[in-house]
DNA sequence: ATAAATTTCCCATAAAGTGGAAAAAAGTGG
DNA sequence: CCACTTTTTTCCACTTTATGGGAAATTTAT
């Protein structure tokens, strides 16, 4: 709230090796240390993605240890309203996925296999800046996402102008 | 409670061998030694989940012993508040097949060949993270729960964006 | 008691993860 | 545009973790 010089911001293509190692935009481990003093992090799936077809996107999410902990605190509160059944998937689908991490030396993370493959992160992936938080994709499907984000787009809306846009 | 380090997180795909043997994923071995000083676990029958199709999925869960002694104590105590039906229902499912084990020297375990049997553990399982536990399921149990989840989770809720997922 | 099956222990090998050096690429300031 | 710094990628060596199989020991059944 008060620091955002620390938000996550912006679009950043990069690659995963061959053993899910990548590198961490200098940018993001710049915010995740000035967040907090903590370098600490915890990866997860992202909330899918309704791509139109029946399909869903599936990516991954980065949040900062402290932020993470207070996102988690609050589903297991129920702070949303969900029903029972759409709380035990989120736990399952987000929440028992979490794994925390750090970076070596050089600035790169493993990324757990099970969320590599979760993302299908092969080879060509994005990093994406949330705000609190930031997305990885893999090239393929987070092209899929804006193309159907482009489809969504509230073209030459009035109300999008009255904002400025 | 206090040690937030230690909590058993992430999923993890392995396999069982035709002994009944599988390898407990290095990190929980981990977490199992650092919260008690003590790497002696129980393993019994998780609660069922409901698959949505009127059958049920049946896995197992592994508590660091001094947990699952705690666990049990509160369920005798009946500190849930259960009626007596419910309460000897939970007794015979959960608290009487439990098994205390052991990892050998390589990190295996031995899974007791009726809780093997129970959750249908045959060649690949899961290892799920469950913060004061963690589960273990066999693939194809796994990817059923998986998939009635996928149906029942909020996609593109204003409700989960709330929270900054 | 003996045979069969199960469990335990140990070894060999394969797969996965870690760490660091160095080359390549990208960004910065003059 | 060039020289310099920082960031990212590639590569290699090493460690740890996981898997599969064999033999000894234990248990169970005959």
């Amino acid at each position: 709230m008060s620091d955002e010089a620390a938000l996550f911001g912006g679009e950043n293509p990069s690659t995963i090796d061959g053993k899910g190692r990548t590198c961490i935009p200098a940018k993001f481990r710049d915010s995740l240390a000035s967040l907090s003093g903590d370098e600490r992090f915890v990866i997860t799936k992202a909330a899918p993605v309704d791509l139109g077809d029946g399909t869903f996107g599936r990516g991954l999410s980065v949040y900062p240890l402290t932020e993470w902990q207070n996102i988690k605190k609050k589903i297991l509160a129920n702070e949303g309203g969900f029903t029972s059944v759409q709380l035990n998937s989120i736990k399952r689908q987000i929440i028992n996925p979490a794994e925390e991490c750090l970076t070596d030396k050089l600035g790169r993370v493993l990324v757990p296999s099970s969320l590599r493959s979760h993302a299908v992160l092969e080879r060509d992936i994005w990093f994406v800046g949330m705000g609190q938080r930031f997305d990885i994709w893999s090239k393929e499907t987070y092209g899929r996402v804006n193309a159907q984000d482009e489809k969504n787009f509230p073209i030459e809306s009035e109300a999008l102008a009255a904002l400025g846009i």
